[in-house]
DNA sequence: GGCCGGGGCATTTTT
DNA sequence: TGCCCCGGCC
């Protein structure tokens, strides 16, 4: 392929941060600047400078990023080539170097990953222990700490002798933080088990003790990039560090303007300072943004300036000019919800919008519901993102519990979930002895319980005999399961585990809807091990399956994305998203910004990048609304509207007519609800004048170059050019057949598919009919 | 072991 | 207001 062809798709500063490989490179991307179009192009072209895939780390944020990235790669090198890419999160690159080097660290190389919930229920049970008080020491505030701790390098080792932890600990009335954080830590690596913050840690740690592993993985990873860079946090940042110090060809994407993940330990700084770490570090901006008009650009800009920490840049847009924000007060949050309901369907008439068009931004997950009851009034379809995802859900949860205790019997977590359910008869008192006795002596439950006499546990005849039956029922699960694939394991785990008897005899309408959630997930694991079988391994065995699933999260999972809907998600959630016409609501003091934020500068930055993206997520309007009176923890307040409001120029706002008061001056002083005329709905706010085309720039597909590998054509009826349909690809091109020379049935199928690039199918696996 | 009711509580959550 | 957790009771 032609390189100057292919660069010729960019912008002259997008060529810019493309073409410089020699040293390090931070390039900060405005909001809708095209950033993941350089970092793909970017990768392209080092493959397409005959760089080994191999050789090129690329780091994401969420496992759809990593994914997307990789197909538009493909459709420019082949999907051979960008297989071998390290591409993928932080979580699942590093998890698979752990998994491949935990030896060295002490753990077991089929470590089981612990969610969240995992480490919740974990904590819970060394206070337990411990005889702390739930209310001093409490839960979701013990499992920040820890989880802080560990994104900052600090080992429960480290904390103990940290002064400033302990003393701020101590002044906390929280002394013991440190006694449960090593206590924990020891119950993980007991259990074989890293939690999300361990991958990252324990990489630090294995990169700082093992020299000639780091070595190793340095000599290997020649290009390192890193997208969403303003969102990692320093455990992150210090494995990218270690790994390219000496070459540092490495290359960071981000937008400082875009960083809203403090509270989950990302460090804002790590972008802020890039340059001061890396000398000769070349700067790129991506300042013309391609999404938005120049009003919601320029809004978001002056908003954005009143910040103090940023990286200058301007940001700035060629599309047309717009029509201006509106923004609405309502009463009350009911009425927010209908304002928001009318202005959908009017600008939808008006012109011709698809629902899927919208979005609706709150800063809360709590505000949807009263949002989600106007829009179903009103007969619009709507799509609520966030609450749990699937593979949080009990049943699924249970099903995995199986899963892990085979792979991992020490899994302390999974056994308290199964070994009692379905019920077996061993309840809290035998665990509880079971506990105290894996604790005295150091050892794993599991130890206890596959063999209680060596343990000394004191249970009767009849317990000993239920542990006995459990036991056996794992470990004949563990027999078969190096030699049986995760499909026919999955049915034969459910049925002897008796987990779908018991779920098939609950005849409720959520029992029902339990036992389809467990179809769907072995239908997923049969499809997980098509694809598997597809890409040309033969089986698929419950530890590759468990590795990839514990690092998926609902984003992952969300299909039927083509039906028409409003999309309603929190602000962070929207991150990276992009929709016409985008509705943030809620804006008040108190809520946004959260009233948990509203005292520290830091913090209050934070809310307003916040903001900064849920503006900037829109490509043609953008609406703020805020209520005078909302109910909150039942009961009702009145609100002030948000600082924020005042820091947009407000020659790009509009007030909604009637009731578009101006609360830059008159903060506390509208009428109180009792002298408001008990008016039915807020003023609607679209108006129908000043009808701009608004053109937004699509991004051109990536051309694909040609093959030239030799064909064979036969086979099924297929030869080059033949055009088919997959089952999940959908239509495509064959470009070339190509035939084992060991097998004459293990015929390879490269096809260009429409939608997802070029693929290598095993065509006696493939799912897939011939068109014409 | 499962069900019911009272009390306490309440952001955001890429992995 | 509504959810979750725990403790008490059958």
């Amino acid at each position: 392929m032609d390189v100057e062809d292919f660069l010729a798709d960019l912008n002259k500063s997008q060529r810019d941060a493309v073409t410089y490989t020699d040293g390090a490179s931070l390039v900060v991307a405005g909001a809708g600047s095209g950033k993941t179009r350089v970092l793909t192009y970017k990768i392209a072209y080092l493959l397409l400078q005959g760089i080994s895939p191999h050789a090129i780390l690329s780091l994401t944020f969420t496992n759809k990023a990593a994914r997307e990235m990789k197909l538009r790669i493909a459709a420019v090198v082949g999907d051979a080539v960008a297989k071998r890419l390290w591409m993928g999160t932080f979580h699942s690159i590093f998890s698979r170097i752990l998994r491949s080097e935990a030896e060295c660290i002490g753990y077991p190389s089929s470590f089981t990953i612990y969610d969240s919930a995992d480490s919740k229920s974990l904590l819970k049970s060394i206070m337990k222990e411990m005889q702390l008080d739930d209310k001093t020491y409490r839960l979701n505030m013990v499992q920040s700490r820890i989880s802080n701790a560990k994104n900052a390098l600090v080992t429960s080792g480290s904390y103990q002798s940290n002064k400033d932890l302990i003393a701020g600990d101590i002044s906390s009335k929280v002394p013991l933080i440190h006694e449960i954080y090593t206590r924990y830590q020891n119950r993980c690596k007991q259990a074989g088990a890293m939690d999300f913050d361990d991958l990252l840690l324990q990489t630090n740690i294995l990169f700082r003790d093992h020299p000639a592993v780091l070595e190793k993985y340095r000599g290997h990873f020649q290009y390192i990039l890193v997208d969403e860079y303003q969102d990692t946090n320093s455990a992150q940042h210090m494995i990218i560090q270690r790994l390219s110090e000496i070459h540092q060809r490495i290359c960071v994407v981000g937008d400082d303007a875009q960083s809203i993940y403090s509270f989950r330990g990302a460090n804002i700084d790590n972008i802020l300072k890039f340059k001061q770490i890396y000398n000769n570090c070349q700067v790129f901006k991506l300042e013309q943004n391609y999404r938005s008009t120049q009003t919601i650009v320029n809004a978001a800009n002056s908003l954005i300036d009143k910040n103090t920490e940023q990286i200058p840049k301007t940001v700035f847009s060629e599309n047309a000019v717009g029509e201006k924000i509106k923004v609405t007060a309502s009463y009350s949050d009911y009425e927010e919800g209908y304002a928001v309901a009318s202005g959908i369907l009017e600008l939808q008439e008006n012109k011709s919008y698809d629902f899927s068009h919208f979005a609706i931004l709150y800063r809360t997950n709590a505000q949807s519901r009263i949002l989600e009851e106007a829009l179903r009034k009103r007969n619009i379809p709507y799509r609520i993102y966030g609450g749990l995802s699937f593979y949080q859900r009990k049943e699924i949860k249970d099903v995995l519990a199986y899963f892990r205790m085979i792979a991992n019997p020490h899994d302390e977590e999974a056994l308290k979930r199964i070994i009692n359910y379905p019920t077996r008869g061993i309840g809290d008192t035998t665990m509880k002895k079971v506990f105290t006795a894996a604790m005295e002596y150091q050892v794993s439950p599991w130890n206890v319980i596959s063999d209680p006499q060596a343990y000394n546990l004191a249970v009767n005849n009849g317990t000993q005999n239920k542990l006995r039956v459990f036991s056996a029922l794992i470990e004949s699960f563990r027999d078969l399961a190096s030699n049986l694939n995760i499909n026919d394991l999955a049915t034969l785990v459910v049925k002897q585990s008796g987990l779908s008897a018991l779920l098939y005899q609950d005849r409720s309408v959520e029992g029902i809807s339990r036992q389809e959630n467990l179809q769907e997930l072995l239908k997923g694991i049969s499809e997980f091990c098509d694809i598997k079988r597809e890409e040309g391994e033969e089986e698929t065995y419950v530890g590759d399956f468990l590795a990839e699933i514990s690092l998926m999260s609902d984003q992952d999972t969300n299909t039927d994305e083509n039906r028409d809907q409003v999309t309603m998600m929190t602000v962070h959630a929207a991150k990276g998203l992009e929709f016409k016409n985008v509705f943030v609501v809620g804006l008040e003091e108190e809520l946004f910004p959260s009233s948990m934020n509203k005292d520290n500068y830091k913090a209050i930055e934070e809310e307003r990048r916040l903001f900064y993206v849920a503006i900037t997520r829109a490509e043609e309007h953008c609406f703020l609304t805020y209520a005078e009176n909302r109910y909150l923890h039942g009961k009702s307040n009145f609100c002030t509207p948000s600082r924020f409001l005042k820091d947009i120029d407000p020659s790009y706002l509009q007030m909604a007519e009637g009731r578009g008061r101006s609360f830059a001056s008159e903060r506390n002083t509208y009428n109180s609800p009792l002298k408001q005329p008990h008016q039915a709905y807020s003023q609607t706010i679209v108006s129908t004048e000043n009808k701009t085309n608004v053109t937004t720039e699509r991004l051109k597909s990536i051309p694909t170059n040609t093959l030239n590998s030799v064909s064979i054509d036969f086979a099924k009826g297929l030869t080059s050019g033949t055009r088919i349909r997959h089952d999940r690809f959908g239509d495509g091109k064959v470009l070339t057949l190509e035939c084992s020379q060991s097998d004459k049935n293990d015929i390879k199928v490269k096809v260009l598919f429409n939608h997802f690039g070029e693929k290598q199918l095993l065509l006696k696996y493939a799912k897939f009919t011939i068109l014409e």
